[in-house]
DNA sequence: ACTGCCCAGGTTTTT
DNA sequence: CCTGGGCAGT
């Protein structure tokens, strides 16, 4: 070979060419081809051009996808850092890495670009901070940090946060950048839409601080990186070359961005394999455009398309009760899954009177089925709403079933690990404002609004960080005696924990932190009930940060990383949400809750109409595609929810499914009158072929239009933003008059760089900051 | 600066 | 019903 494999000009015709015949032969002895079906293999081995794989529930989906993987370098079209290969989660990429790893061994190691997209845009865009107005050591901030700073920013705004909630911005924010809109680029009618028509300048206030506070959100990882592939093509084409071959998994999930991003990438070589299912697209919500799958071929002309039907994990009544479910979607590509097992028991649906019915029968036959030798953790209640499942927790402790609920409250999100967290990250970065704030009084210090707001108003006129302000303004008088020992001996342990960090264990580090600064304390005197379990997250926080190799590692990977290992493994029932089953199969499966208002759920109808209807319904195909074997769909008459008893109709989704797939269990439930729903006026405009036409596309047309022409980004503005105080043009004499908002007039009598001594008229001699200052 | 009270709002949540 | 957040009182 005399390519450099490194040389990212090589041509890339070249390298396929003469790659083909050796691909041919090791192909043939490749023993990870075995066992795969047609299908399959053609989806494997189709390595040039675009290809989409529509892979069915229970398809073999990630066993094509890492074979793939494994077969391109086997066949050496590509080195391992030539391949990108983008999952949405940690767990789809975790996965993938061990399966290659079985695979062909080692060779995972160099694979650099396998990972989420957000972990990829994050990487790249810490190669390229600069253009993108950052260091290249920006924070990334979590939905908490973004809520709060919003808050600030509305606040600063003088807009009632009553009225409108950062919560609602964010919402906002994390919908445009979703769809790859630059403040610039909201559409005049949404910006309109939050107070007032100042979404896009609270929007563009947003970017600003972040830019200030060197911090990106996780929108920001792909936006940025998206705006500096359009803005800076020679970024762009580095990229192209260097990636030979891509892979999406999950692709009916991307946004309008993440898709963009794609596309810029795939534009050169063109070897993109994007594999998903629109069936499952269940993620619209949050961005996710089922349009990205669904014109796919026409995005690539010439694409290949691979459809992966024979199913691997169900019986064929569950495949034909999914099957017959969601070919009541008008928008889709259309699939018929098959398989060749036993026929298999019927779908069973029971009705009840209320949920507390719902849920003891439910645990009843979980009993009787373990009697009969089932395992529990075959078993899943899958709920579409999340309070649903207490009555089922009710239920199972009442019982002493063992269960466990997957999903919840992210171990990374709860307040006392997020409270640990700053602690680490302002020791690591002192900068970081968010940590400061979160932590600067917690425990209580005595630090309060007053406190606060004196630091804030330094570190705003001389354009530092707080740590950096505190660590000024306790050589002076400005604050009271006992906040600003407090704030000095708060500095003093910040600083030498830092101290510490170059010579000492990162974990024993954190251990010494949450000791010294009384944090652990705190809870240890909470009388609480929560305290205890508090103490313990902590304890397992320290065990989780031995994994990595130091404090900075650690830090990284949270910040991405929204979940923990759980090494929870015993024998329990499985209880979750639909959209936290998706990818995961139980032999058991109880789908509960099946009601008109709940399944489909009314604010999705309302909301989204039609195109919510028919997410719904994906999310009720990716439920019963779950079970291997046994499915139960129940639907109680009355449910309490909040406070108020409400009764109910069955689902429409059980009309829908095939009779002869279906056994009715219970008594009352042949009189649903849901039979026929109109074809919608989305469909119709679907099904007369003008795929164009689609909100998405026309989005996504003027994005990769106007972008370029887009003024850079906003570098010029943040700079003004921190230098908005000059401290030369403030130098003050001695014998000048000076006014201090607090200690009112007086006269300079000694001048230390920014620190001046003042003889006030009233409060006497104090040591104070030039910037508190005003000439008289 | 902390504690208690009142009021609103409650679908899903890969990073 | 139940939780979380904002505000008023000591």
């Amino acid at each position: 070979m005399t390519t450099d494999p490194f040389d990212l000009g090589a041509i890339p015709e070249e390298t396929t060419a003469r790659s083909t015949s050796a691909a041919a032969i090791s192909a043939m002895r490749a023993p990870y081809l075995e066992g795969l079906n047609a299908e399959q293999r053609e989806a494997v081995e189709a390595l040039d051009g675009p290809v989409l794989v529509l892979a069915g529930a229970g398809t073999g989906k990630t066993r094509v996808l890492t074979t793939r993987l494994a077969h391109l370098l086997a066949t050496r079209r590509a080195y391992p850092s030539q391949i990108l290969a983008v999952t949405f989660t940690n767990k789809a990429a975790r996965e993938m890495k061990e399966r290659i790893g079985r695979l062909i061994g080692g060779v995972v190691e160099g694979m650099q670009w396998l990972g989420t997209f957000h972990a990829i845009g994050a990487k790249m865009l810490r190669r390229h901070a600069e253009l993108a107005g950052l260091r290249s050591d920006f924070t990334i901030l979590d939905a908490d940090d973004q809520v709060r700073l919003m808050k600030q920013i509305i606040q600063a705004a003088n807009i009632d946060e009553k009225r409108w909630p950062a919560r609602q911005l964010a919402t906002y924010i994390d919908g445009w950048k979703n769809r790859g809109l630059t403040p610039g680029k909201v559409p005049a009618g949404e910006a309109q839409s939050f107070a007032n028509g100042k979404g896009a300048e609270l929007y563009q206030a947003y970017q600003l601080r972040l830019k200030v506070l060197n911090a990106v959100d996780f929108g920001d990882l792909l936006l940025e990186t998206l705006r500096i592939f359009q803005e800076h093509p020679e970024v762009l084409v580095e990229y192209q070359d260097r990636f030979k071959y891509m892979l999406v998994d999950e692709y009916q999930d991307t946004n309008v961005a993440q898709y963009l991003w794609l596309r810029l990438l795939a534009q050169k070589n063109r070897n993109i394999c994007c594999v998903g299912d629109d069936d499952q697209s269940i993620y619209g919500w949050r961005g996710a455009e089922v349009d990205n799958i669904l014109r796919f071929e026409k995005d690539f002309p010439g694409a290949k398309v691979v459809r992966l039907e024979r199913n691997y994990r169900s019986t064929p009544h569950i495949l034909g009760a999914a099957s017959g479910l969601i070919a009541a979607n008008e928008a889709r590509l259309g699939k018929t899954l098959w398989t060749e097992e036993n026929e298999g028991e019927k779908v069973r649906i029971s009705s009840y009177w209320d949920g507390e019915e719902e849920a003891r029968n439910i645990a009843e036959e979980v009993e009787s089925l373990q009697r009969k030798g089932h395992m529990l953790h075959e078993m899943a209640i899958l709920v579409r709403a999340s309070f649903q499942m207490r009555e089922f927790e009710d239920r199972f402790i009442n019982l002493g079933i063992p269960y466990r609920v997957v999903g919840g409250p992210r171990f990374y999100e709860r307040a006392e690990i997020r409270d640990a967290n700053a602690y680490l990250r302002l020791v690591a970065q002192p900068d970081d404002n968010l940590a400061f704030e979160r932590i600067v009084n917690k425990p209580k210090r005595g630090l309060g609004e007053v406190a606060l707001q004196t630091i804030h108003q330094l570190a705003n006129a001389r354009g530092v960080s707080l740590m950096r302000a505190a660590r000024e303004i306790i050589t002076t008088e400005e604050l009271k005696p006992a906040p600003r020992r407090a704030l000095a001996g708060f500095v003093e342990m910040v600083e030498r924990w830092r101290a510490l960090v170059p010579g000492m264990p990162h974990t024993e580090l954190a251990e010494i932190i949450l000791d010294e600064s009384g944090y652990t304390e705190m809870w240890q005197n909470d009388k609480s009930a929560e305290a205890p379990g508090k103490l313990e997250n902590l304890k397992e926080l320290v065990r989780s940060m031995e994994q990595f190799d130091d404090l900075q590692g650690y830090l990284e990977h949270i910040s991405l990383v929204m979940e923990i290992e759980s090494q929870d493994t015993g024998d329990k029932v499985n209880l979750m949400t639909l959209h936290s089953a998706k990818g995961l199969e139980f032999d058991t499966v109880f789908l509960p809750g099946w009601e008109e208002g709940l399944f489909p759920h009314q604010r999705s109808l309302d909301q989204s109409g039609v195109a919510g209807l028919e997410e719904e319904r994906r999310l009720a195909y990716v439920g019963i595609t779950r079970a291997r074997k046994l499915s139960y769909i129940s639907f109680a008459a009355n449910r309490r929810i909040h406070a108020l008893w409400q009764s109910a109709i069955p689902s429409r989704f059980i009309d829908e499914i095939p009779k002869e797939h279906v056994e009715v269990a219970e008594s009352a439930m042949g009189a649903s009158s849901f039979q026929n729903y109109a074809p919608s006026r989305f469909s119709q405009d679907f099904a007369s072929g003008s795929d164009y036409s689609s909100p998405g596309w026309k989005r996504a047309q003027t994005m990769t239009r106007t972008t370029s022409k887009v003024r850079p980004p906003n570098l010029e503005v943040s700079a003004e933003l921190v230098a908005t105080s000059d401290p030369a043009a403030a130098s003050y004499r001695r014998g000048e008059r000076v006014f201090h908002q607090k200690f009112g007039y007086g006269e300079v009598t000694a001048i230390d760089g920014n620190k001046l001594t003042v003889d006030f008229d009233k409060a006497g001699r104090k040591k104070v900051i030039d910037s508190f200052l005003e000439r008289v």
